[in-house]
DNA sequence: CAACAATTTTTGGTATACCAAATCAGAAAT
DNA sequence: ATTTCTGATTTGGTATACCAAAAATTGTTG
C-alpha cells in the first residue's frame, strides 16, 4: 500500500491519470496519445507528459514507435495469456515463501479484507470491488517479504487490471470470489505449501482463459467497428 | 544478443553508457549522478540526461531520492538474493515451458553457444565470457516462447548482472559452468520437465549464496573505506 | 486517371531557460 | 562552543523553443 500515496510529480499524476483513462476504457486500444495534443488539453508542457507517457510504456499499456505517436496497447490474446501465466506463476512462489514467512500481521490482514469483500461484494460497484481483490492478491505477493517479487508481482497484476476486470464483469461470481480467497488464505493459515498451491491453480486456473475469452471479444468489436 | 542493437535515441545510448560504467565498476555505488554535471560532462543537455537516469531507474541500477541526486544503487544483500529467488524461479518456469515449446532452432542455438563458451572460455576475459553466459540463459528463457516472461526474465537478468559478474570472477570454474549448461542442454532436449528442473537447480543452487559472498564483501570494502 | 515527386505538416527528440523546494554554510546569539 | 536562523546555492521539476525526420498531401506529369 505504499504507492498509491504520494503522486508527487505532475509527471507522476499525468500518468496516473492517463493509467486510469485507459484501465477504463476511456481511452480505448489503438487511441493515439500525442506529446502536444495531450500536454495542451491537460494544460500542462511536453516534459511530464512525454515523462508520463514512458511510465504507461513501461507498463505496457501504452506502445512506443518510432517516429509515431503511442498508441494504447492492444494486446492479442497470446500476449495476455503469456502475462497471465508469469502472473500465476509469480503469486505461487508468492505464496509458496509465504508459508515460511508469512508474518500473523500478515494472516489477518488478508482475512479482514477477505471479510471486507464478502461484505461489500452486492453493495460496491465493480470496480471498487476489483481494487480490493487486486489488494488481496497483493497482499499475498506481500506476505513473502521478497520486494522484487511484490514488485513484479504488482507490476503485472496492473499490467493485466484491465483484462482482468473485463473478464471478471463477464462472469461476476461472488462464491466463487469469496470461498476460493478463504481457501487461500486457510492454505496460508496452515502454511502448508501443496494446499496453498491447490488454492490458487484452483482460483486461478480459469482465469487465463476467461481473460483470453474477454480480450478476443473487445478484439472482435474493435474489428468490427474500426476495421 | 538482439538488443545490443538500436539504441536509437541519445537517452538510450547515455543509458548504455551509464550502464556500462556502472555495470563495471567505474561508477560504484552511491555515487550521484547528477542532471546536470553528467549532461555537461558528456556534452548533451538534461533532458535526455534526465531520461536515461528514469531508465537505469526502471533497472534499479540507480535509485532516485526526491529533491536529491539519483546515486548508483548499493544492493543490500537481502535485496540481491531476493532477486536471485525471483530470477531463478523465472528461469525454472521458462524452462518448464519450453520443454514443451522449444522449436529445434532453439535447442541447437543453444548447443551452438554452449561450445562457443566452452572453446572461448580459457582465451576471453571474463566480462565477454559473462555476456556469453547471460546470452546462454536468455536463450532458455526465448526458448519458451513467452515474450512476457522472456522480457521480466532479461530484466532480472540485467539487474543482476553486475553482482553475478562479481560472483563469477570470484570463483571462476570452467568445468562447472560448461557441464552444467549441458546438462541443462540435453535436459532440455530430451524435453524432460522433471530433468531440466534438476539440471538448473544443480546449476543456480548456489548461486544466490555465491552473490550474497561476493556483495557482502563489496559493501564490506565500502564501509571500511567511506566510513 | 494513375503514379510519382516535391512540399508542407506533423511528430518526437533535444536544448535551454525558469522556478520552487530543499540543503548547506555562515553568522549571530546564547 | 553550540545552536539556530537566515540567505545563498544547488537540485530536480517544468515550460518553452528549436530541430530533424517521417508522413501526408498536393500538384504535376505520364
Amino acid at each position: 500500500m505504499s504507492e498509491s500515496a504520494a503522486e508527487n510529480t505532475l509527471a507522476e499524476q499525468i500518468a496516473a491519470q492517463l493509467r486510469r483513462d485507459i484501465l477504463r476504457g476511456k481511452l480505448p486500444p489503438d487511441t493515439a496519445i500525442k506529446e502536444r495534443d495531450n500536454a495542451a488539453e491537460l494544460g500542462v508542457s511536453r516534459t511530464p507528459m512525454r515523462e508520463a507517457i514512458r511510465i504507461l510504456a513501461q507498463e505496457g499499456l501504452v506502445v512506443l514507435r518510432p517516429s509515431r505517436s503511442p498508441i494504447v496497447a492492444r494486446p492479442t490474446v497470446k500476449e495476455v495469456h503469456d502475462q497471465v501465466v508469469v502472473l500465476l506463476a509469480l503469486e505461487k512462489l508468492s505464496a509458496q515463501i509465504a508459508c515460511e514467512r508469512a508474518t500473523e500481521v500478515d494472516l489477518s490482514r488478508l482475512a479482514e479484507l477477505n471479510e471486507q469483500i464478502a461484505e461489500a461484494y452486492d453493495h460496491v460497484d465493480a470496480l471498487d470491488l476489483f481494487e480490493m481483490d487486486m489488494a488481496f492478491h497483493r497482499l499475498i505477493a506481500e506476505a513473502a517479504h521478497n520486494e522484487a517479487l511484490a514488485e513484479t508481482h504488482h507490476a503485472y497484476l496492473a499490467r493485466l487490471w484491465r483484462a482482468r476486470f473485463l473478464s471478471a464483469t463477464m462472469r461476476r461470481n461472488r462464491e466463487r470470489v469469496v470461498s476460493h480467497h478463504g481457501a487461500i488464505m486457510n492454505a496460508l493459515r496452515a502454511r502448508d505449501p501443496e494446499a496453498v498451491d491447490a488454492a490458487l491453480d484452483q482460483h486461478l486456473s480459469n482465469l487465463a482463459e476467461d481473460i483470453s475469452a474477454a480480450i478476443e471479444a473487445e478484439n472482435a468489436e474493435a474489428e468490427r467497428a474500426g476495421g
